[in-house]
RNA sequence: GGCCCCAUCGUCUAGCCCGGUCCAGGACGUCAGGUUCUCAUCCUGAAAACAGGGGUUCGAAUCCCCUUGGGGUCACCA
């Protein structure tokens, strides 16, 4: 696809929410934006837009991007899952400056500031590992009587939301009146010697009662009313940091000077903002992203995979009274009880999800990056189409439409927060699709096959060792099958005729009674015409345009043109009356496999 | 329920800030044609939106207000 030439499409002003808000202190250091990613899973397609966001924006702005791993929640974080989301992210093109990274032999390494770049080197960017860091900073808002130890236990907190909820009431955690404002007065000091001691606690940040306004770049000045913050955790009882507290420290420390995250975190803002004044911290500027749903509206998420699964299961028990949670443990293998509580929607194991799919042969949704790997889209197809949600370059192009297609490198020089929109956008499954069809037919012939086989490779091995190690090969096929491709999967698909026995003699029903039987078999007189003439062409001369002209030839000297002698010939090779282009296919194929499963098929009708 | 955000074709969106060039443009999808050895690709065309109501104004998709609708968030998750 030639690139574009592009021109702006109006004299945009860019005043919304007053760009003037340059960050205040430190105008000789680099822009920085991050993203922090939870590793509890694979990279979420929202997260990944929310790191092309970042990098583009920090690119744009000759800065640097940052990735940092929030695994302060210890039962639900894995390296394994922090590793995939860097995978991810590589995979994508989204390289991070700062922050860990994969090295060659597997390890993960980190890159830090450098000397001589005006910022300190942080050491570690895995929150996990700089619990001394929050401690000292928690340790320092204690004794200025803005955070304080409190000993109610989980279920005693839980017992009075209960009761609250109940009665339609918003649940604050009432600060205990010996708690002071801004005073390490005796009682605190009581609380944090208990809390030395030992004693099971979480520490409270002393909530100030004053109006914040955040003000964002997207949506303007939003504005909390004093009073609406409660003193909220900010230090688990097993002595992590919440996310809140964390986030804060980090983005000051690490030089943070732009967060760019989705709406859903618009919210959390304020607390972020008094804690930061509490500290005596910056506070970084803040972009808030329009977030992707679903179709139906709903928030795009992992669970979406069981609940996919649980209605295709849900289907199917309706129409078969047979299928229940104990037939269903027995052909998937997996526990029964573990079933039945899916169904019941009791739990959302991805296992279950993905082994009922598999049972009931439906695909399930792509949520995580890696679901749009493994199905064969393009990376530059997905940056490209994610982009495009909740932003827009407002360019066209030359011949007037909207300027949509575009690469990374575009987006490293045109990305601006300004043209963010405010509302969310739906995930529009088509379109992606559309995309990527795009990306593999604008790539040439050569990268395609080289992309296809490498991505074969990996996910479709037993595909890949059929077509052999031939480079020409690879090639010869690519080039049929690219136009019908819209995903690499797509392009297994469409070689399915490959994967056939070349002694097979199973051949689609109504595509032979039309093709080869009717009109007094009329398709399999052309077919042997057609096999006699094969049968004189070389080894060397077996390529697709010989081989297309040939046919061509049999169509005109019978007079019926080459649709009727090439559908023979399909079927014959490929048993359906649907393959790439003959030519091609039969090339690919080979002069000794292409007569076979003519032979085949002639044995097949000759009763 | 409290607080917060949002509102242009089915979907992503342009236009809105700086009101007239907009009986609203593009893309995906849909439908109808065409090209073609099948399936696709490709080409042409069509249907399809300013949530509703009030203002302001000579004039509103664009500015203001209300209503309605949608969403987010209210954890010892992030």
């Amino acid at each position: 696809m030639p690139r574009v030439r592009i021109r702006p499409a109006h004299g945009r002003c860019v005043t919304r929410a007053s760009t003037t808000r340059r960050y205040p202190c430190l105008p000789m250091n680099p822009i920085v934006t991050r993203f922090a990613p939870s590793p509890t899973g694979h990279l979420h397609i929202g997260g990944a837009r929310s790191a092309l966001f970042c990098w583009a924006f920090a690119k744009k702005n000759g800065g640097r991007f940052m990735l940092r791993i929030e695994d302060t929640d210890a039962a639900r974080s894995s390296l394994e899952s922090a590793r995939g989301i860097i995978e991810d992210l590589h995979w994508l093109g989204i390289v991070n400056d700062l922050g860990p990274y994969i090295a060659q032999n597997g390890s993960i390494g980190q890159h830090d500031w450098e000397a001589g770049s005006g910022h300190p080197p942080v050491g570690e960017y895995f929150q996990a590992k700089r619990v001394p860091i929050y401690n000292k900073y928690l340790e320092q808002l204690v004794r200025a009587g803005r955070a304080y130890p409190a000993f109610e236990s989980n279920e005693e907190i839980e017992a009075q939301r209960k009761v609250a909820v109940a009665a339609k009431q918003t649940y604050r955690y009432p600060r205990p009146a010996e708690i002071e404002y801004g005073n390490f007065n005796a009682a605190l000091e009581a609380r944090w010697k208990r809390a030395q001691s030992g004693e099971r606690h979480v520490v409270r940040f002393a909530a100030p009662n004053e109006e914040i306004v955040v003000h964002d770049q997207v949506l303007g000045d939003v504005k909390y009313a004093a009073g609406e913050m409660d003193d909220f955790v900010i230090r688990k009882a097993d002595g992590f940091p919440i996310y809140h507290f964390a986030v804060v420290i980090d983005d000051e420390t690490m030089g943070v000077t732009h967060v760019m995250r989705a709406q859903e975190h618009l919210n959390n803002t304020p607390r972020h903002v008094a804690l930061q004044r509490a500290l005596g911290f910056r506070t970084p500027i803040y972009a808030h992203m329009p977030l992707i749903v679903n179709m139906d509206n709903s928030k795009m998420s992992k669970r979406d995979k069981a609940k996919f699964a649980r209605k295709a299961a849900k289907d199917a028990m309706a129409k078969d009274k047979a299928i229940t949670a104990a037939s269903l443990s027995a052909s998937t293998g997996q526990d029964e009880k573990l079933i039945a509580q899916f169904l019941s929607a009791d739990n959302d194991s991805l296992e279950i999800a993905q082994a009922l799919a598999k049972h009931f042969k439906v695909p399930l949704p792509e949520i995580e990056v890696w679901d749009f790997r493994q199905n064969g889209y393009l990376p530059e197809a997905i940056t490209n189409f994610v982009s495009l949600l909740g932003w827009n370059p407002g360019l066209k192009t030359p011949d007037g439409k909207d300027l949509e297609k575009f690469d990374m490198q575009f987006l490293a020089s045109h990305f601006g927060i300004e043209r963010i929109g405010k509302q969310s956008s739906k995930f529009d499954r088509a379109k992606l699709l559309s995309f990527n069809a795009d990306a593999i037919n604008a790539l040439p012939d050569e990268v395609f096959a080289s992309r296809w086989r490498t991505w074969c490779e990996e996910f479709e091995p037993e595909f890949a060792r059929v077509v052999g190690s031939a480079d020409e090969r690879w090639l010869l096929l690519a080039r049929a099958v690219k136009p019908r491709a819209k995903t690499l999967r797509d392009g297994v698909r469409a070689s399915a005729f490959l994967l056939r026995s070349d002694d097979a003699t199973d051949f689609d029903a109504a595509a032979c009674e039309k093709n080869l039987l009717a009109s007094d078999r009329q398709g399999l007189s052309l077919l042997r015409t057609v096999r006699d003439r094969f049968e004189t062409v070389g080894e060397l001369e077996w390529t697709a345009p010989i081989l297309h002209s040939l046919i061509e030839q049999v169509g005109q000297q019978a007079g019926t043109g080459m649709g009727p002698v090439s559908q023979a010939v399909r079927i014959a090779i490929a048993g359906a009356a649907v393959s790439p282009p003959l030519g091609e296919s039969l090339a690919v194929l080979g002069k000794a496999a292409s007569l076979t499963r003519i032979r085949r098929c002639f044995e097949r009708f000759s009763a």
